[in-house]
DNA sequence: GTCTATAGCCGGATAGAC
DNA sequence: GTCTATCCGGCTATAGAC
């Protein structure tokens, strides 16, 4: 799988998460029409998670989000209670949906060290292509309520889980070697988030994503066996 | 070199770096005695770092600082000028203390196997007795102004040049085989941050500083050959 | 549905008493 | 050196016009 195939085969992931927005929190939306709705929610949320990664959520004002998204104080409110009713959606709506797609990818593969490498590449494909979803959820987590911190923490080890499973099933197949699986998933993680908490460097020295996916595929794969 | 003969080794790192504010920002600080400037000082930064790591930097108002210190406005005044001085004294004056502690561990190494391993704890060990100035560091840097965001970056660089050298300089001695050297380096960097920006994590599952150092240069050791 | 206007509060910063 | 009192601008949130 390369990136360029797998950018082709998907469009419109906001919009999609945006529509789930819509059908879930029918109550916090005062707007009724669903077209107008969804648009008017993706303008929102593209523009949070743009001013998020600029400065911080905390950071951002709601003055700011009106004039990025030009519209006024009171229609902001009519798409969502308070703003940080508007983290929590970014947080709960987007890791469920980027959960999902993982899943699916992975799933298509049988042998574990297909999977391991569908996940690494679906993982960062991802981050590639909704940057400001994952560096969000990432720098937002920590400053939560404790309530919405433990959804973040769950999907933080979810994905963790995912590749235990993945190397467990590759270590009774015996084409993987792994004494300490957990730890070995948990280092696994970071490195695919450097991808885009540190994607300053890698633009910079001109490192596209699927070359960063071959060497951390092959830096890990190294590692699996003794 | 184990984690509690570091620890017992080093006293005292906050108290170092204040009263290397004291000396370098003396115009910026309207208090004279060196002794009772050092103690404010320590309570502010400690203060600081640990109402930073809780909201983060912007979401920490002044009152807070206050509260958190015991000091009244008008006595926080006389140690800084403004609250973006506070958060680019911390950013440089930290970063600058910890490189030099770094630089110190890593040369009474000689061979290049023996200045990876200390490079890696080192960087572990410092992160366990001060955390909450690495995750400032890591936070923080994403929002500060570019002149500022400059330095941090050149940190973060500086750090991974020292594992360039340290890989190339392995390379020569044909102690190790890497391909790609500066992708190698790059990667560790992750590694050694997961510690502390995950101690949730490792907390959790009661794993020590000494066993993920342990882990992580044995698993990054497995990467260095052909 | 979207706007403008405004309430009410909290932020950073400073002046001047002690 | 440290404190209290205060300025004023910007913040979230809402009410009511269109």
């Amino acid at each position: 799988m390369k990136f360029s195939d797998f950018k082709n085969h998907q469009t419109g992931f906001v919009e999609e998460i945006c529509r789930n927005i819509f059908k879930e929190k029918s109550h916090s939306i005062k707007i009724k029409k669903e077209g107008l709705a969804v648009k008017n929610l993706m303008n929102i949320y593209n523009a949070a998670l743009k001013l998020s990664s600029e400065k911080g959520f905390s950071a951002m004002s709601l003055r700011d989000l009106c004039r990025e998204t030009g519209l006024s104080m009171g229609a902001l409110y009519s798409y969502f209670s308070t703003k940080e009713d508007l983290l929590n959606i970014i947080q709960e709506q987007g890791q469920q949906f980027i959960g999902g797609i993982m899943k699916k990818y992975i799933n298509e593969a049988d042998k574990a060290e297909e999977k391991l490498r569908a996940a690494i590449r679906v993982h960062l494909y991802l981050s590639e292509i909704m940057p400001q979803w994952f560096i969000f959820f990432f720098m937002e987590a920590r400053y939560m309520v404790k309530s919405e911190q433990k959804k973040a923490i769950a999907s933080e080890l979810a994905t963790e889980q995912i590749f235990i499973d993945i190397l467990e099933e590759g270590n009774r197949q015996e084409v993987f070697s792994i004494d300490d699986v957990t730890m070995t998933a948990s280092v696994i993680k970071p490195l695919l988030q450097d991808w885009y908490l540190k994607r300053w460097k890698y633009t910079s020295r001109k490192i596209p994503v699927d070359a960063y996916a071959d060497f951390i595929i092959q830096f890990i794969e190294k590692t699996l066996r003794r």
